[in-house]
DNA sequence: AGGGTATATACCGTTAAAGGAATATATCCT
DNA sequence: AGGATATATTCCTTTAACGGTATATACCCT
């Protein structure tokens, strides 16, 4: 597996992205954050860097792993398109609410 | 299944997400567009209703879907983090598209 | 009422992801 | 060299997503 989407589907391994946005980490110190033994963690971690969302460095028997988001641009492009619609009822505009009500949307028929 | 992360990791469902941003669409329509079979899009829209990203209206025989992106904001938060790692130049203009999709931002409250 | 169209649901088979235990590999230290 | 530590890999089992076919449901029209 390698799509981006599917790596990032994983609790675990956004789990693991958020600890490693804070700092670098070796993998011990992953094992204890998470709930999973080490040969879990070993494995999400191998996904992640085959996805090139993490990097990782050798420090004697340990393997310090951290961040590398570049991947994550496609999933803030892929928000784009969608950016202009989610303006929400609290922060939509005046105009907007406006535009909405001339073009007769029927907002009860919405389920 | 109905975590965000899951129901996005499937292809054909945020191909149905890009289609239904363009504008709404009845199920047949996404049928002709997918190389799919009536059934399964109509299993993807079940799941995509149950995640709260997509509504659908009553068309005599047709349901006519469109887009409720408030959800992808979980996505969009949670990319908040990695945004600071998006280094040198180009993370400008990463924020530079982000506030000019923005409905009335303003840029001087974000400084 | 009955046939046609549009969509949803039920059921089934296939496939693959995820986690655990066991084991391999690599490095350190004495 | 030999044992200890840290991580990766292999193998296995379980579970669930996905797509297909068949069928149910809902609405239209004559």
């Amino acid at each position: 597996m390698e799509a981006l989407f599917e790596v990032l589907a994983e609790p675990s391994r956004r789990r693991i992205l958020d600890l490693l946005a804070e700092r670098e980490r070796p993998v011990g110190e992953l094992v204890d954050l998470l709930a999973l033994r080490q040969p879990a963690v070993s494995k999400h971690l191998k996904v992640l860097r085959e996805a090139g969302l993490v990097q990782s460095r050798t420090d004697a028997q340990r393997r310090i792993y951290r961040i590398s988001p570049e991947p994550l641009r496609a999933v803030d492009e892929w928000l784009s398109p969608f950016r202009r619609h989610w303006a929400g009822a609290s922060t939509r505009n005046a105009l907007e609410r406006h535009l909405e009500i001339m073009e007769g949307s029927d907002v009860e028929a919405w389920a």
